[in-house]
DNA sequence: CCTCCTTGTGGAATCGATTACATGGGATTG
DNA sequence: CAATCCCATGTAATCGATTCCACAAGGAGG
C-alpha cells in the first residue's frame, strides 16, 4: 500500500507538495498539480485515513451506540443516521448495547479510544460512568430517542420524539371501541422512554375518566420475552383487561406470542396497539394499531446537531411528535392508514 | 484528553517503561508497574487507538459490507459478527451497501482508507472494482452468504448456507400440499445467492416431474417493491400460479402486499413460503413457511474464518445448511415448528 | 578483583500524514 | 536599478504510540 513518500518520489516532488494537492491548497503550479494527480492515480494512492486522524485531531467519524440492533426502530434510526452523516462526509460507526448497560459502556469505550469526533447514543440505562467520562472529557454528545439526566449530562442536546398527543389519541381510539380496562407494558423504569410512555397513557386515561391500576402496569424490558411474561401476567388477572398497549415493538410480539398461545384472539378478546410502526405490522395476523414515530426525521435531526456540535456551532434540542396508525387490532374495521 | 507522555512524567519515568507496562512487557520493576498503574488510573488515561494503530499497523477492526440493513437476516448476520469479533478483541465496522454497488464500493473504500485488518462482504453485484483492488493489496477478506468472482477472487473464502435440499423438502411439502403450479420470485442475477435459489427450485421441480416455466420466474431485486412487482405480474397470467416462493423475506413481504391487495387469500388461493426466516413469520396472517438459514453460526464461521486469515493462518470455504420450518402459509394445518 | 552477563530503564527512530517556517527566484514598484 | 513582495516549493517539527539500541548497575564466575 503506497504511502505519500512514494507518491512524492514518482511525482519528483516533496511530501509537503502531494499533501497540497490533496488538500487543494491554492498555491501549486498547475502542472505540479497534474504531475502529482498522475502519481496518485498510477499507484492508486490513498492517503492514510490513521495517520491524518493523528496529526489533525480528527477522524470524520460519529459513533452511535443504540440499545438494539434486533428491533426494527433502532435499524432503521442506524440507517437514517449512516445516511445523514454520509451526506456530511461523516462515516457512523455503530455500537449495539443489546439493553445492557455494560456492553454500551464497552461500546462508548472503544468508541472514544478510536476518538470519533462526536458521540450519538440511546442510552440503556441511568448511571454510566464511561457515558459522564465521555460528556467531561468534552466529546460532542447528542442523546437520541432516550436520554439520561447526571451531572455534566444536562447541556447535551435531545433529540426524541412526544408521543403524548398520539398516545391520547391511541386512548380516545380504545376507548370509543369500547374497552375500559386498558393495561400497559412499559419499558425499563430506567430509561425515559420507559417512564414517559407509562405517564403519557396513565394522563390520557384519566382524560378519559379512567383509572391505571397497579397490576395494569407491568415492568417489561423492551425485549419480546418480556412482553410476553407481562401480558401472561394480565390475563392471569381475576378480570384480565380488554386492551393491553405494549411500549415497543418487540414486546408487542410477546404479547402476541402469548395471546395466541392461550388460543384468545386480536381484537375480540383483547385489543393490542404498540409504541414504534414497523413495515411487519400490515401484515400481522390483525395488523397491529401502533404509534409511528418519524424515525428518518429524528437521525438526520440528530446528525445535524451532532455535527453543529463537532463543528464548534450550539446546538439545540428537538422534539418531534409522533402519529396514531390505526389498524384492526383495537377492533375497527379498518381505519386511517391500512 | 491525557497522553502518555503525561503519565511518565507523573509517574516519574519515560515513555518507553509506560508502554512497557501497558503492553505489559516482562522486564518492568514491580514498585515501577505500581506506579504507573497509579498514573495511569489517576488520569483516567486510555491510549490513542489511533496513534496505536499507525505504529503497529494493526486496528483489530473487521469491515462488515452488508447489502441490506433493514433486511433482518443481515441484522441478525451483523449482530452475531459483531458478537464473535468482540469475543477475540476485535471491533466491527458495518457498512450498509442498500444493494448499491457504488454504496458498497463507497463503503469498501472507506473501510480499506481506515485500514481495517480485514473485510467480510456480502456481495451486491459481480463488477465491484474497489473488491478488486482490495484482494490485490493483500487486504484479508472473506465473502459471507454471497460471493463473486474475479481475478484474484478465486482465493477468499466463502462462508454460506446451501439452501439445495431445504428448497427441495419445501418442494416436497407444497407438492404434497396439492400445488402444481410453483412460481419464484428470484434475486437479482448478479448475486450468486439470487441465482442459486433459482437453480435449486428448477432442479428440486424436475425431480417431482414439474417444469418451471419461464414465465414462473419473476425477476425481483431482494426489495419489497419488486416482491409486489412480480407477484402482481404472476397473478395476471392466464393461469397464475397457485404457489410463490420468494428468494427473501422482504420480497414475500411485498408478495403479502400484492396478494392481500387483490382480495385473496394465503394459502387458499396461493402458497406463500419465503427463503430466510425471521421472528416476524410467525405473526403473520398466516404465519409463513420458510427456509432457514443458521444465522449465528454464519457469523461465527465468517469471523472465524476472517481472523485466521488477519492472523497469518490459513482459511477454509464453510457450507452450512438450511432447514424447512413448515407454517400455515402452504395450506397444512400446522407443520413441524410452529 | 576483574570481566561478563543480566536486568531495568531511557533515548531516539519510526509509522504517514499536515503545516509552520525557510528559501530562492521572478515580478512589481519607487 | 535596488528594494520588496509573492509564489511555489522544500525542510523539518509534530501528533501519540511502539520498539530497537545503548547504557548503567549489580551479580556471577574465574
Amino acid at each position: 500500500m503506497p504511502a505519500i513518500k512514494d507518491v512524492a518520489r514518482r511525482a519528483g516532488v516533496s511530501v509537503a507538495t502531494v499533501s497540497r494537492v490533496l488538500n487543494d491548497h491554492p498555491s501549486v503550479r498547475p502542472d505540479t498539480r497534474e504531475r502529482v494527480l498522475a502519481a496518485v492515480a498510477d499507484l492508486g494512492y490513498r492517503p492514510n485515513a490513521v495517520a491524518r486522524s493523528l496529526r489533525t485531531d480528527q477522524t470524520r467519524t460519529l459513533g452511535l451506540v443504540i440499545s438494539d440492533v434486533l428491533n426494527p426502530f433502532f435499524t432503521e434510526l442506524a440507517r437514517s443516521v449512516e445516511d445523514a452523516a454520509r451526506e456530511l462526509d461523516y462515516s457512523v460507526i455503530i455500537g449495539n448495547a443489546d439493553e445492557r448497560p455494560e456492553l454500551q459502556d464497552h461500546h462508548v469505550r472503544t468508541l472514544m479510544d478510536r476518538r470519533i469526533d462526536g458521540l450519538l447514543v440511546s442510552p440503556t440505562d441511568g448511571g454510566s460512568p464511561m457515558m459522564l467520562a465521555a460528556a467531561r472529557a468534552g466529546t460532542p454528545m447528542v442523546f437520541v430517542d432516550r436520554w439520561i439526566e447526571g451531572e455534566g449530562l444536562d447541556a447535551v442536546p435531545v433529540i426524541r420524539t412526544d408521543g403524548r398527543s398520539a398516545i391520547r389519541d391511541l386512548v380516545d381510539h380504545l376507548c370509543a371501541l369500547g374497552h375500559r380496562r386498558l393495561a400497559i407494558i412499559a419499558g425499563p423504569a430506567a430509561t425515559t422512554t420507559g417512564r414517559e410512555r407509562v405517564d403519557a397513557f396513565r394522563s390520557a386515561l384519566r382524560e378519559f375518566g379512567l383509572a391505571l391500576s397497579e397490576d395494569h402496569i407491568g415492568q417489561g424490558d423492551f425485549q419480546a420475552d418480556s412482553g410476553r411474561r407481562v401480558t401472561a401476567r394480565f390475563l392471569d388477572l381475576p378480570r384480565p383487561p380488554d386492551a393491553i398497549f405494549a411500549a415497543d415493538n418487540l414486546m408487542a410480539l410477546g404479547a402476541m406470542d402469548e395471546i395466541r398461545a392461550r388460543g384468545l384472539r386480536v381484537p375480540d378478546d383483547v385489543a393490542l396497539a404498540a409504541f414504534d410502526d414497523i413495515p411487519w405490522f400490515v401484515h400481522t395476523d390483525p395488523p397491529i394499531t401502533a404509534v409511528a414515530q418519524p424515525t428518518g426525521a429524528l437521525g438526520h435531526a440528530s446528525v445535524r446537531a451532532l455535527i453543529d456540535l463537532v463543528e464548534g456551532r450550539p446546538a439545540e434540542s428537538v422534539t418531534l411528535s409522533a402519529r396514531l396508525v390505526t389498524r384492526r387490532s383495537c377492533g375497527e374495521p379498518e381505519g386511517s392508514t391500512p
